[in-house]
DNA sequence: AAATCGGGGCC
DNA sequence: GGCCCAGATTT
């Protein structure tokens, strides 16, 4: 009699027939570049990783290139991915690879487990694709093929129900052919059992899926509980002098973080201000178009303020009066500013936001 | 317009 | 240990 197949058979023999073997980071596995794909595709497709990902490496090849990077040239390579804390992390993890392994990534799960930006997930995914190493992975994909094999019912943001999705990793993960399963688990994930219509007629374990038996596939996992987002205004003073725009560099934490930035204000009167505290208040300042960017708990409306100089001026001080009130006894420091020149950008994090902005004003500018 | 994604950090 | 945070893209 035919034994039938295991979970774990039935997905290493889906890789051997249809599993991505091509991509970038799958070339001379390395922990290094599995770690660098593994941490962009947390948040973005594989299609648009794949040019972040060849830049990231034909500037920084090895982990001590990028430990010894300026941090604002990590965060340019970074530019559009978002997420900017984990380019940080990046960054971060990279010294401590360069000065606590002595350049070499470390092999062992609670080394790499402890190095900022890596957890339980990415910490298995990196060893056991690059090494074959035996760990159990859960992110984003797999939880998905899981709770809608198990019919796992709850979010996943819920502890008890993240709790059960490591159990049924662990028990399902094979101690053969790791690195294909894993793989194999994230492209079912990614190409298969996907959020919205999934191929199941395509997927090797569809027979036993629990969701698919039932017909309800589109339930799990569980949705997030979802509630209202307030919106903030943020107006943006865009400092213009002969083709290059004044540019702040944001605080590490929150939003946009080390990223460059045009000065923010919470209100039209503030901005006036600031700008009549420059010795600017006979300039004329212009509206640009007004836009709103979405973060997950609000959302962000945006207008810049375009202000043309003749000649530059010092802009070490520009705060917005309303923030610089809550800090009422510290000395504010002076914001690290520069002059962005448009023909020739310099090699910082920008926004989405910011770049846009910057780019809708080449056209504006060359027409007196 | 809504959903998404893994980990850090704060209480 | 629970809750909040971060950003751009896809559907």
């Amino acid at each position: 009699m035919n034994k039938t197949a295991s979970f774990a058979e039935r997905i290493v023999k889906w890789y051997d027939l249809n599993g991505r073997k091509t991509l970038p980071w799958q070339q001379q596995k390395t922990p290094y570049k599995v770690w660098i794909s593994e941490i962009m595709l947390q948040q973005t497709q594989v299609a648009t990783v794949i040019p972040y990902f060849q830049k990231f490496i034909a500037r920084f090849p090895d982990v001590v290139s990028l430990a010894n990077a300026d941090t604002d040239e990590v965060l340019h390579l970074w530019t559009g991915l978002g997420y900017y804390a984990r380019a940080r992390n990046l960054h971060k993890a990279a010294i401590k690879v360069r000065d606590e392994f002595n350049g070499e990534f470390p092999t062992d799960f609670d080394s790499v487990l402890a190095l900022p930006g890596i957890g339980r997930s990415t910490a298995g995914a990196v060893l056991s694709l690059s090494l074959g190493q035996h760990h159990p992975i859960l992110d984003g994909n797999v939880k998905r093929v899981l709770a809608r094999h198990g019919a796992i019912e709850g979010w996943p943001g819920q502890k008890d129900v993240e709790n059960q999705l490591w159990h049924r990793t662990e028990a399902l993960t094979p101690k053969a052919e790791i690195q294909k399963y894993n793989q194999a688990m994230m492209d079912i994930g990614a190409t298969i059992c996907t959020r919205s219509r999934p191929a199941c007629d395509q997927c090797p374990v569809a027979r036993d899926c629990k969701a698919q038996l039932m017909g309800r596939q589109g339930e799990f996992p569980g949705k997030k509980p979802k509630k209202a987002i307030p919106a903030k205004e943020a107006w943006l003073l865009v400092l213009e002098h002969n083709g290059e725009i004044m540019l702040q560099q944001r605080p590490p934490a929150g939003i946009w973080g080390g990223l460059w930035c045009f000065p923010e204000f919470s209100n039209r009167q503030n901005l006036q201000q600031a700008a009549k505290a420059l010795g600017l208040a006979e300039h004329s300042i212009t509206e640009l178009p007004g836009f709103r960017h979405t973060f997950s708990h609000f959302h962000l409306d945006a207008q810049p303020m375009l202000l043309r100089l003749k000649s530059k001026v010092a802009t070490d001080t520009l705060l917005d009066q309303g923030h610089s009130a809550q800090s009422k006894d510290r000395v504010m420091e002076p914001k690290p500013c520069l002059w962005y020149n448009l023909n020739q950008p310099s090699r910082v994090g920008l926004a989405a936001a910011t770049e846009r902005v910057l780019a809708s004003l080449e056209p504006s500018l060359t027409k007196e």
